[in-house]
DNA sequence: AACCGCGCCTGTTCGC
DNA sequence: TGCGAACAGGCGCGGT
């Protein structure tokens, strides 16, 4: 699925592919995503230009010449196409004046597709209350520990709570916490200063080896962008339930938190 | 206010 | 072997 350092990825090759263009025609084959497309709203879009190409959390932004701002997230299984051929599942299409097809494709419809005045994304209510992004200067030890401080919840779940962190989903969340040698099960406020510390490079590190990875496979973005699995053979948790722990061989185990698996060794992560 | 569980959706895997 | 049930998960939403 995708990640943030998928949507990172797909952003560039956004950039790279659509800066400046053009658009000619607007074409939802089916509005039913996780809100409902504003397909009306969308044809205001036509024959204006993309001036420019963003990534808040995972959201894909797309800002265009007369000032409005098209959202994309792609949830689970959304795909961004270039290839101009057609797939099941596609529900979106997107044609550019240079002749480019920009189709979205969504499996399960978890992701959505809304615009704005460019003006009020961030006041936009999927925009407004996101947290930091990791992979900025202002994920800090000092921010992490404010935001922590109070939170009562356990940090696996603060982590994935995107109005704190953005972009750390349920496979990062697991990883990073391994790699930082907590336990999923802590509660929040409960991480010391080191911890924290530790924690916030692990997440980085994460990030950025998926990035990396992310960058390397997915680099013939114009033929087709999606959740080609190139992490899982790095992972060192995550869907390893009953295997031997990479770095004390117990078996890694697997619990539930908020109705998502999250796996864990108890001999590392305390 | 903070937190937790639900539901959306379909392809894949699992168990009988 | 075949079929239905369970599972996977991002994340907004509603209930507590």
């Amino acid at each position: 699925m995708p990640e943030l350092p998928e949507v990172e990825t797909i952003k560039k090759a956004l950039e790279q592919n659509l800066l400046d263009q053009t658009l000619s025609a607007v074409e939802v084959l089916n509005p039913k995503l996780r809100f409902k497309v504003p397909t009306k709203e969308l044809k205001a879009l036509v024959d204006h230009k993309i001036i420019s190409i963003r990534r808040r959390s995972k959201y894909l932004l797309l800002d265009f010449s007369n000032a409005l701002t098209l959202i994309i997230h792609l949830g689970m299984t959304g795909r961004l196409l270039l290839d101009g051929k057609s797939y099941k599942h596609d529900h979106v299409i997107l044609t550019f004046k240079s002749g480019q097809r920009l189709t979205y494709n969504d499996v399960r419809k978890f992701g959505l597709i809304d615009i704005c005045q460019s003006g009020d994304l961030d006041n936009h209510k999927l925009i407004k209350n996101l947290g930091i992004e990791p992979l900025e200067s202002k994920f800090t030890k000092a921010n992490l520990k404010e935001i922590f401080s109070n939170k009562s919840k356990s940090i696996k779940l603060a982590i994935m709570d995107a109005n704190l962190v953005v972009g750390v989903g349920n496979i990062y969340a697991s990883e990073s916490l391994f790699e930082s040698k907590i336990s999923p099960l802590r509660q929040a406020s409960s991480l010391k200063e080191f911890e924290i510390e530790n924690l916030r490079k692990a997440i980085i590190k994460t990030l950025k080896a998926a990035l990396k990875a992310g960058g390397s496979t997915l680099k013939d973005f114009k033929h087709l962008s999606g959740d080609s699995g190139y992490f899982q053979h790095s992972f060192l948790v995550y869907d390893r339930e009953g295997q031997a722990c990479k770095n004390c061989k117990k078996a890694i185990i697997r619990i539930k938190q908020q109705g998502r698996s999250t796996f864990y060794c108890t001999n590392c992560q305390k």
